[in-house]
RNA sequence: GGCGGCGUGGCCGAGUGGCUUAGGCAAGGGACUGCAAAUCCCUGUACCCGGGUUCGAUUCCCGGCGCCGCCUCCA
């Protein structure tokens, strides 16, 4: 398995920490909104990723993480918590803010086809954890004491600037990231805020420092360490993540912990760029799994889509687009299923040169970085290349499925559609229509079928006789 | 302004110094159908502009134009 990494911006191999077993920590979302389209992008990656390594047969733990305190509205490290923020305009606690997103993000996560985590650690289940680590920075000398709270000091870090290729000299030159005024250098960040003076928080703990709450970088070294060990394989997330947040995570870390290089590859999700159809968070109006199904197109669609381009790359968006992809995935089940149930789902090992060269293709392109769009090119030449037997179509299918997730082993016919003549004036309906037919009344017959189509429901004429269902 | 990236056929979107006509959707043709729809089969068009390197560049270098991201919470 070969795959990029941002610290040393080069595809590298995968050499797992400890052989047969690989530990994976993606950077997971701060519940105070709706997850969009986008953001699920993020979560997609990893997904492919973990099914690819357990495809291979290695002993994958998935981490990803709930940020459920501690993120900050405003630039730099002041102004208001987003969770309490939420919390406020909606007349709801924290808790309730952060359970019901938690939730909603759940549910998307599994429509699209997304394996559950290992582990889904809370920040706020893990204050034990980031304090003992702000502590162990503290006893190191990496960090000072203002009255905003407890800061680390990136002088004390060598490196610091190295994984995002930062120019530290001219972040100074140019002026403030922020506005805490006794900060000594523009890059520190906090590791500990302290509860303003004579005001309480929603949420606040109690610490060595006093009152407040744990910096916004914290919790992913205190957790992702606590449950893969001080240092494991890879880590992910948006690219947005690289500058600030996983520069700070490794700071922290390192310093902390004492290890160099703390995680030895580092991926990133590039944006999925929505264009004409992006529309203000802060409206409360957001592309989201739910945007899909009341477009009438199916979540795993969406999950066809983003296999068609590589995650390091922009992705164009649009509902269009996803419709595309829609009608390509039910070709892809139509051939599938008709492959399945010729050989009546039996899966054998695929034999024939053909069938192991196009095999080995679509694995070797999810080895080489996760090149999703080149090994669904292969996928779409599977489904349909007549040099296959139905066998090998579908233990090609089958086995590629480990990966794409569309649920081919339990799919029905996707033109067979939804069975509507359990309505009994349909079914008559229906009824009548064949009767004109067999009289040769073309006229009445499309009527009949107009008048259907009105309601919705699709008649479709088959060798087999007509189908209808709604659409 | 600084840093990074991109510009491929109608729309997406891989890829390569000289046979991948990648693949998907759309489009056109055909099969099927009473007609459709759906489905299946077949087919076409490409590498932003200008230089340069090279026997040869879509692929390498330089310049230009255009677009995007980060630099501020953000996947």
């Amino acid at each position: 398995m070969h795959l990029h990494d941002t610290r040393r911006r080069a595809v590298v191999s995968l050499e797992p920490l400890e052989p047969g077993h690989v530990g994976i920590y993606t950077c997971g979302p701060t519940v105070y909104a709706p997850q969009t389209l986008g953001n699920m992008r993020s979560q997609f990656t990893p997904d492919v990723l973990r099914r690819t390594l357990l495809a291979d047969g290695l002993d994958v733990t998935f981490v990803t993480n709930i940020t459920d305190v501690g993120h900050l509205v405003s630039d730099g490290d002041e102004g208001d918590d987003k969770i309490e923020a939420a919390a406020a305009r909606t007349g709801s606690t924290a808790e309730e803010i952060a359970a019901h997103w938690t939730e909603q993000w759940a549910t998307d996560r599994r429509r699209l086809g997304m394996l559950e985590p290992d582990h889904l650690p809370k920040a706020t289940d893990y204050l034990p954890q980031q304090i003992e680590m702000v502590a162990m920075l503290e006893a190191k000398g990496h960090t000072y004491r203002i009255d905003d709270g407890v800061y680390f000091d990136v002088s004390t870090f060598p490196g610091y600037a190295d994984f995002a290729g930062l120019d530290l000299t001219e972040m100074e030159a140019s002026g403030r990231v922020d506005n805490i005024a006794d900060k000594r250098h523009p890059a520190d960040f906090a590791l500990w805020k302290s509860s303003p003076e004579g005001s309480t928080r929603l949420q606040e703990w109690d610490s060595p420092w006093g009152v407040g709450f744990p910096g916004w970088h914290i919790e992913c070294s205190a957790m992702s360490t606590d449950l893969l060990g001080v240092q494991f394989d890879i880590h992910t997330g948006g690219v947005d993540h690289i500058r600030v947040h996983h520069t700070n995570e490794v700071a922290q870390t390192e310093c902390a912990l004492g290890v160099h290089p703390w995680v030895p590859i580092w991926m990133h999700t590039e944006f999925l760029n929505l264009g004409a159809v992006k529309i203000s968070k802060s409206k409360g109006h957001v592309l989201v799994v739910d945007t899909l199904v009341e477009e009438g197109i199916a979540p795993l669609a969406f999950r066809y889509f983003l296999f068609q381009a590589h995650y390091r790359a922009q992705q164009t968006f649009s509902l269009d687009l996803v419709r595309a992809a829609d009608t390509a995935l039910r070709r892809l089940v139509g051939h599938a299923v008709a492959a399945r149930d010729a050989v009546g789902g039996e899966v054998v090992a695929p034999s024939g040169g053909r069938a192991a060269e196009l095999r080995a293709a679509f694995w070797a392109a999810m080895h080489d970085d996760l090149n999703t769009p080149k090994a669904m090119s292969v996928v779409s030449t599977v489904a349909r290349d007549p040099e296959l037997t139905p066998a090998e179509r579908w233990a090609l299918l089958a086995d590629a499925d480990q990966v794409l997730a569309f649920g081919l082993s339990e799919a029905t016919d996707p033109s067979a559609g939804g069975d509507v003549t359990d309505d009994p004036v349909v079914a008559r309906r229906l009824a009548d229509r064949q009767a004109a037919k067999e009289a040769r009344d073309f006229a009445t017959a499309d009527a009949i079928r107009d008048e259907l189509a009105a309601d919705g429901i699709e008649i479709t004429d088959t060798p087999d006789g007509p189908r209808a269902r709604r659409r």
